[in-house]
Parts: C-alpha cells; structure tokens; sequence
DNA sequence: ATTATCTATAGATCTATAGATAATGC
DNA sequence: ATTATCTATAGATCTATAGATAATGC
C-alpha cells in the first residue's frame, strides 16, 4: 500500500464532499491511517496536495483517452481526424465516458470536487469547464459539427452525472441514458435526412 | 438599508463563491460594511445565516411561482392541472426558469451556493436535486408525460446554466437556449405525429 | 543508514461573547 | 430608552515544524 497514492485517493474524495477549505489535513491523514504530521513527509502541504490530484487526474486521463476510437487532439491540431468519426463509434465513447465519470473512484470524486471548487477561482473555473462543461461541449460540437446537436446529445448526459450520484437506483439512470443515446440518434439521424433532401 | 437584508444577500454570494466552511462571518461582515461582532445582533451566528437565505429563497420562490400559468402543486396533488398544459405556454415559463437562475442576482447565487454544497450532507443534496436537478427534472416528465422528452428538453437548459456562468457572450448562450427550445420542440411535435398516426 | 512515523507545540486564524460607545426614536 | 455598532479578547481549531522513536533496506 503506497501511503503517498492513498493520500491523494482519500483527499480527493474528502475535497469533493467537503470542499477543499473545509478539508483539515488531519481528515486527510485519518482517512489514510497516520498522523497529520507523517503527511509533511509526503507532500509539502494542504495546497500540494491539490495540485498532485490534479496532475494526478491529468495521468489517468492520458491512460483512458489512448484506448478510445475518438479524436485526441483540438480540430485546429488534427481536423482531419473529426472529418468522418462514426457515430456510433461515438455513442459508445459517449457511455463510456459516463460509465467512466460516475464509476470510476477516483474520476467520479475528481468531477465532484471540481464541481464544488469550480467557483473558487478563474483557474478552477476553467479546469471545471474543461473537463465537464462547455470542453465536451464543444468537443462534441466539433465531432458532430453542429453546436445545436452537440447540447442535444450532452446537455442530458450532463443532467445525468448529478442525477446518477444520488439515485438509489443506479441502473435506471443507465437505462435513462441509454434510451437518451437512442432517441437523440435517431432525430440525429432525420435531421441528416431532411438535409441530405433538401441538398438533392 | 436594511443590514439584517443586506446580510443575507452578501452572505448568498460568499458562500456561492468560496463554499459556506471557507467564509468567515469576518467576510460577511466585511461585505456589508460592518465588523464581525456587529453581525451577531442580528443573526444567531453563520448557521443561523446560511438557514435564513434558505428561508430567503423559499419566501421569494413563492413569489415567483405565483407568476407562472403552469401546476403549482406536484402532480399527485392536483392531477388535473398537469392535463392540458399548453407546450408554447410551459417553454415560455422553462425560458423565464432559466433567466430567473442566471440573471437574478441572489437565485443565481443560491443556485451556485447549492452545487458546491450539494456532497455536504443528504439535507443538502436533497435541496440541490430540489431545486435544480432532480426535482425540475421529475416536474418537467409530469408535464409532459415523458421522462425522455423531460431529459431531452431540461438537460442542455442545465447545462447552460454553467455555461452561461463563465459565457464572455451571454446573449449567444441566450441564443443557443432559443434554439434548442426550438428544435426541442420540432422533434417534440413529430413524435407526437407519430404517435397519432400509430393510434390511428 | 535511511525513511516514515509519532508526540508536542508554536503561531495563525476563526467564532462568539463581554462590555463600552454611538446613533436612533419616543 | 432602545438599538446598532464598536474594541478587546477568550477559547477553539488549524497548519506546519521540531525533534524523538520505530520500521525498513543495504
């Protein structure tokens, strides 16, 4: 058991349920097994350890995004990989993202305490955005090339992530989305055809 | 000036900004122009504060609602009012939800004081899901009979809510709201052709 | 030998109260 | 007279350090 991970597993879980100013460095340390001051050792203090999480998050988001048929790169990087995604290639990445932030340990408290952080600061703000606001918006936005389709598909995605935390019935919420992907497909799809139509 | 007022609403933002732990009543004091002790005249201390904005948003909530030409009451309540809601009638009122969250200064700040306190305690989280996830969610399947068509249409409105937090152009995300209630509604009207047509 | 933990504690900060002073209303 | 504010401060809590002790690796 590696003491120096296990302090970030447990802050980040404490910063997401109490906020990182209400966090002590003691809860940290109890959650973890030690003494506040043992965790001087580790980290410079309360701030570093915020910032490890981060660089943390950053990591594992490396790892998970290398597995995924999607673009990686911005479209003013690498356009020619949004030209032509599939769609349903896209749908599973769009389940898996979900499965990935409210099942993942660790991602699923990160998104919480930037939930709770994301008024703090400029900085924060921008982190929150970037990971769950207007960033899977607007990367969304340029895979399906439409801002309009790109909320259709993610706004409910979004709902979901806090409706999912506290639902009793997980599952449901799974199904909930699941029939989201299908209905927002198949408008996607007539919307697509009415084009197609009007172009002949 | 109403101090005991001026408190309330000072206090909203404060808390909405820095989580309600990380706000010193110092910091309320401040913000309204008075030292900390002064406070204590009119507030039992921080708790006693961050009760009376509940209070506050409750009083004013009322009086927003009686406004509105859509069901007060929940549906088990008063079945009848849900029946014949007009979809013109309840997109205008969701357009007025969403200008009332964003632009009216204290419900935009209790709206974000109640997503970072959201992980805080149940009580929290039920307030949360009340008033702006779950609950909004849930009121808008009763009126429209679907869960579905609820997500569909409630979940880029809660999006938007944060992406109007940061939005450089608010008007464009104003913009970007219209146009979903549009297209929402155009796909809304066709599967409700498509039902007819079925039961025919 | 080196590293991780512990106890003890200094120094800073925060909540809330006590008691004095200034402002307001009859 | 009553109410609202102020200064001063007690008591609690929190961060971080100092120095001692226990555990680990060569």
């Amino acid at each position: 058991m590696d003491t120096k991970q296990k302090i970030l597993t447990e802050a980040v879980k404490l910063f997401a349920q109490e906020g990182y100013e209400a966090v002590t460095v003691e809860m940290i340390a109890a959650a973890v097994g030690i003494k506040a001051p043992s965790l001087y050792k580790h980290y410079k203090g309360k701030q570093d350890i915020f910032a490890s999480v981060l660089k943390e998050m950053e990591r594992r988001d490396a790892e998970n995004a290398a597995n995924c048929a999607v673009p990686e790169e911005t479209i003013e990087a690498a356009p020619e990989t949004y030209a032509d995604v599939s769609i349903d290639a896209f749908l599973e990445f769009c389940k898996q993202m979900f499965r990935y932030w409210t099942e993942d340990d660790f991602a699923a408290a990160f998104r919480r305490m930037l939930t709770v952080e994301q008024y703090r600061s400029g900085e924060r703000n921008a982190l929150y955005h970037q990971y769950l606001g207007a960033g899977p918006l607007q990367y969304t936005a340029d895979v399906l090339g439409s801002k309009a389709q790109a909320l259709a598909l993610y706004g409910p995605m979004y709902l979901l992530y806090g409706v999912y935390d506290q639902a009793e019935d997980k599952a449901a919420v799974i199904a909930l989305l699941e029939a989201h992907l299908r209905s927002w497909q198949a408008q996607y799809n007539e919307e697509i055809d009415r084009e197609t139509k009007e172009a002949e």
